[in-house]
Parts: structure tokens; sequence; C-alpha cells
DNA sequence: CGTCGTTACTACAGAAACCGACATAACAGT
DNA sequence: ACTGTTATGTCGGTTTCTGTAGTAACGACG
């Protein structure tokens, strides 16, 4: 039935490791994820509204990130708040490995 | 100033960082580089023809990778040699940059 | 109170990216 | 000549991603 098993059911685009970087030490919502990502990435990621919900669905789909009530600052905020899951954290540390691979192989090649 | 082409410019996603990754040393013709980015990416990223073909023309379109004559072993072999131009090299480069911001940041959120 | 500016999210149409299946062609081994 | 492997081209469809436009809550001001 389902294929259990570590394999990641959607592939870490840029903006997916960034989006769940956001979320490591803290829980945050949507917009200023956005905010934070433009920023940490000098604006070569810059996700509109479109990109940024998309993604997020997308990531909560995958159980990489799921709903939290947030500080419940006002009850009629519009504003919904994420954090990592256990899954989110897993694969985020093994995209990061594979990452780091493929830089030092950059750097082999005298890319930088 | 723009005489030699009005390249559009090109979103780089996983699959072209790996193929433009593959040209930096040695130029290579499409067949080779689907494999060694297979290789290369632990699998992740398996171009079939359609994938190969079409990237590497999105590619060219962008003006990051020209064709080139190639070790001209055989002279009618149906392969084709592709190398990496200088606005190929600096885009790479440029995208290697990030990535190393990336992983930075991962490193700051002490996620390995 | 009303309207303005900012924050924050939703919905959707359309573009870009990707893939599988099939077709073609050179070539190497038998 | 036949067969398998290498290598590329093309076509049709699906999935993935993006921009635009719109909605909604909120604070500040007069």
């Amino acid at each position: 039935m389902s294929p259990t098993g570590p394999e990641t059911p959607i592939r870490i685009t840029p903006a997916f490791f960034f989006l769940l970087l956001t979320l490591v030490d803290s829980e945050c919502h949507g917009y200023a994820m956005a905010k934070e990502v433009a920023e940490r990435s000098g604006g070569s990621i810059d996700l509109g509204p479109g990109s940024l919900y998309w993604s997020l669905g997308r990531l909560a789909d995958a159980g990489l990130i799921e709903e939290s009530g947030g500080p419940a600052e006002s009850a009629r905020s519009r504003r919904r708040y994420y954090r990592l899951t256990g899954l989110g954290r897993t694969t985020l540390r093994r995209e990061t490995e594979t990452l780091s691979k493929v830089l030092s192989f950059a750097r082999a090649k005298r890319v930088l």
C-alpha cells in the first residue's frame, strides 16, 4: 500500500530547504518565514504569496511541518503558525549532509 | 550591449545545477552527463531522455552552455559535446555561493 | 466611526519543469 | 546480418511552481 520508508516524498529545492531552516529553533508564520528567507538568502530567493503558501502546503502534506496553535496572541488573527515535525527535522539534517557533500564536490572542482 | 544574445534569465533548479557541475572541468555529452548527475546526486535526480535533452536545450538557450566540437574522435559519432560558457561558469559560481550561504545558515542553526 | 496603510493569507490561471514512451541512428561484438 | 548498448530527438501529458488579484484582520489617524 504505502511504500513506507526513509525516502523523501518530495524533492527538497532551495526554497523548501530555506523554509525548513527558518523553523529549526522557533515556530513561525508564513509571511515572516518568507521575509527571513529573503533576507537570509541575500534576496536570491524571494517567495511571492503563490509560491510561499503552496510550498507550505506541500511541506505539510509531506509531513515535514505541521500547524501549531502559535503564541495565541489575538484570537482573531489571520496568522497560521507552523513548526517542524520530527520527520522534518530528520529530513533537514539529511539534506544538509547531502548539500555539504555537493558543496565540497563543487569546491574540489574549484568552482569557487 | 548584448550582441551575442538576448539570453533569457533562467532559474537554476537542482537538475540544472548538477548538469552545470558536470561540465566544470571537462566537456561532455548529454548521456554521460545524465549518468554522472544520477550518481552524483545519489540517485535523487534521474534524468530520462525527455528531461535531459529538454534541460540541455534550455541551458543552451540561456547561454550557460554551448556545443563544442568535442574530442573529434570519430567524425560520424552521434554524440554532441557541450561545454560551459563564461556566463555559465559565473552563474554556477553564484549558485554555489548561495548554496554555501544556505549551509552556513544551517550551521548557525545547529542542524548538524 | 471611517478610511488608509501594513500585515497576512487564499484562490486560481497559466507558465515552467519534468517524465515516460516511442523513434532513430551509430557502433561493437558475434 | 543480427543483436545489444550507447546516444540523441520528439511528442504528449502531468506535476510543480509562480504572479496576479483579491480578501481579511489590525493599528493609527483625524
